[in-house]
DNA sequence: TAGGCCATCTGGTCCT
DNA sequence: AGGACCAGATGGCCTA
């Protein structure tokens, strides 16, 4: 670890005693080069300090607390490291090794939990950790921006707000489960798709200029933007199909109680930068055909239908394929 | 093979 | 003194 001057500025007269700047530096020389979890090892690197710094020490115990100047730093005292001493760093260290994993598999589970409640989610496609935390901001910030806004959201802003800053792989995701196409709503994807689809789907949604993209740096959101939002100028060829996919599943799909549903797997379905129009559209159909039991085998969260966050299942056939959806815009 | 993601170790800091 | 938290470093694994 670089230790900079104000970190040095920062130690206290104890932790010199016991750990000086070349004891630091030799440290992360050596750390974690053979990676195998050897707890020994960080006590081995101390060690060999302390044989450095306690030439002809013999360790016994009534010289534990006892001061001495340090050899190599003038005005500077250490404590003398007795086997003892270092008996006990070593337990301390095991210890502290122990509950930083526990407290990091704590962390992990947290994060875990997370991942299920987010809008998407497959057992298969396990989000990373910051895609998840990402999401889940931009998704609790969606939720608020509903409640405030008091107007039933359109799933395509909805969508956007979800997707704002997240990866193309966790973008994909979130197309997936919920059935859209992520070229109809992600404008810089929408430069590169092919003119044909570009004219069927993109070019029908007015993107909304309260999602600016790329995204701003996390945590400035501003919240403003869905009070600015203006009805769609042009008709979403969606909107009134998702109306009634929503309505749909809420008195036709049993609501989610149990264990989540097998996962669609959507890996690369959406990828377009080398696929053909007709290649997109054979591994979308590829990713319904693939969902099992006729269900999406994916769990949505749509908040204007699924209050309290309640999940559940959205059937298969209250979703319109990408060739159906782009039959329809082109007889638009 | 490079890059992303992850688990783990580690030392420093703060707090009880 | 010891625990919690944090951030840096490192190596392993996986994928494009």
């Amino acid at each position: 670890m670089p230790v900079s001057q104000q970190d040095v500025s920062k130690w206290t007269e104890e932790s010199r005693n016991t750990q000086n700047m070349e004891t630091v530096n030799g440290a992360h020389k050596t750390m974690s080069m053979d990676g195998d979890n050897d707890d020994d090892d960080g006590f081995n690197r101390m060690e060999e300090n302390n044989d450095d710094e306690e030439q002809g020490e013999e360790g016994g115990l009534g010289e534990e607390e006892s001061l001495e100047e340090s050899p190599k730093r003038s005005g500077t005292k250490r404590k003398k490291m007795t086997k003892a001493r270092q008996q006990r760093f070593k337990v301390r260290r095991i210890k502290a090794n122990e509950r930083e994993r526990n407290r990091m598999h704590g962390l992990n589970d947290a994060l875990e939990s997370l991942r299920k409640v987010v809008p998407c989610y497959s057992n298969t496609q396990k989000l990373s950790k910051i895609e998840t935390l990402r999401l889940a901001k931009n998704y609790i910030w969606a939720l608020s921006e509903i409640l405030q806004s008091d107007e039933s959201p359109e799933l395509m802003l909805f969508v956007q707000a979800l997707c704002q800053g997240l990866s193309q792989p966790t973008t994909n995701l979130v197309a997936g489960c919920l059935q859209l196409n992520p070229w109809t709503f992600l404008p810089e994807q929408a430069q590169d798709i092919p003119s044909q689809v570009h004219q069927t789907s993109t070019a029908s949604f007015s993107l909304h200029p309260s999602y600016p993209y790329p995204s701003p740096p996390y945590g400035t959101m501003d919240s403003s933007h869905i009070h600015h939002a203006k009805p769609h100028t042009v008709d979403n060829a969606l909107e009134p199909f998702f109306e009634t996919t929503f309505t749909d599943c809420t008195s036709t799909s049993p609501r989610f109680e149990g264990p989540l549903s097998p996962p669609l797997s959507v890996n690369g379905n959406f990828s377009y930068k080398h696929k053909s129009t007709t290649e997109f559209d054979k591994s979308y159909a590829l990713s319904i055909q693939y969902a099992p039991q006729g269900l999406a085998g994916v769990q949505c969260l749509h908040p204007f239908y699924a209050s309290s966050s309640q999940r559940f299942d959205i059937p298969m056939d209250n979703f319109m394929s990408y060739e159906t959806h782009n039959e329809r815009m082109l007889n638009a």
